[in-house]
DNA sequence: TATAATTAAATTGTACACAATTTAATTTAT
DNA sequence: ATAAATTAAATTGTGTACAATTTAATTATA
């Protein structure tokens, strides 16, 4: 491609895939509201069903999320119920994050939306493994 | 996939997306510094130098953006003197964009980051055709 | 060992993003 | 023709995102 065209919308990359994400992130919206989580919870969710436990600097990089988003977040996780921060009493930089009986139980509601979402999403089963492929490809070269 | 698996971040389609859209916004962000302009408004521009002149609701189906959005943004072009916003007498509802000379000129100094971001992506060609492929199949089914 | 450097969260400030509501203009239907 | 319905932006409120800075704790070094 050369020239003007290039700078054309419909020739980007990044715009439907920030389309795409955005799109699909309010398709959640639906789903998430009767487990009252937005999208970025539901993910501190998914890492916290894993981990049972893990300090902020982990849970951010997992996410590829910064203490600047993930502080008032994880407040109200706290507030929620879902989540306790404490700090770490052999180093008190360090905020353990904890799940709590009412998040593990939260697990067996959510249980049903993958496969809700899944259905949702209009592309052939090996076409969404060739995506994921694709975008885990991209993501390797870009976190540097 | 079945059960708590499903729950898992590595088995899910839309963190990828997510993190992908993310990460490749913020790599533009040193490109577009130079050119006084944030990535949403980098788009708003793209379609201005297509356009020259467009309502806000049309730019919002464009771009997939709501005048929440878009209202307070295209002040801030306005204020940086790239567009100019201007009600339609023939129908007061409608508020006109149009793109300035100081705009116009804008998109020479666009011309390299295209390149530049293509270069930073670690697909090969046929990659990023399949990507694109993907995610617009993916789009077109989503936005009931 | 006192100071410098590093680390982990929190804070500050700016910019989206979008649901829901409001305002004002225009169109439709009675 | 006028009230009701519709339309287009703007506004309000909540929730991310992230760069940059600050604060506090810990570790490394002169």
């Amino acid at each position: 491609m050369t020239g003007y065209e290039s700078l054309k919308l419909e020739n980007q990359l990044c715009f439907p895939l920030y389309v795409c994400s955005k799109e699909i992130i309010k398709k959640y919206k639906t789903l998430l509201d009767e487990l009252d989580l937005t999208y970025t919870q539901y993910i501190v969710m998914m890492v916290m069903w894993n981990e049972q436990s893990i300090n902020v600097k982990n849970l951010g990089e997992k996410l590829f999320l910064d203490s600047g988003t993930l502080t008032p977040l994880l407040k109200k996780l706290e507030k929620k119920g879902y989540i306790e921060r404490k700090r770490l009493t052999s180093d008190e930089r360090n905020l353990i994050i904890t799940i709590t009986k009412k998040g593990i139980d939260l697990k067996k509601q959510a249980l049903s939306i993958p496969k809700k979402m899944g259905n949702c999403v209009n592309l052939e089963p090996d076409e969404m493994i060739e995506l994921h492929k694709l975008l885990n490809k991209m993501l390797e070269k870009i976190e540097n």
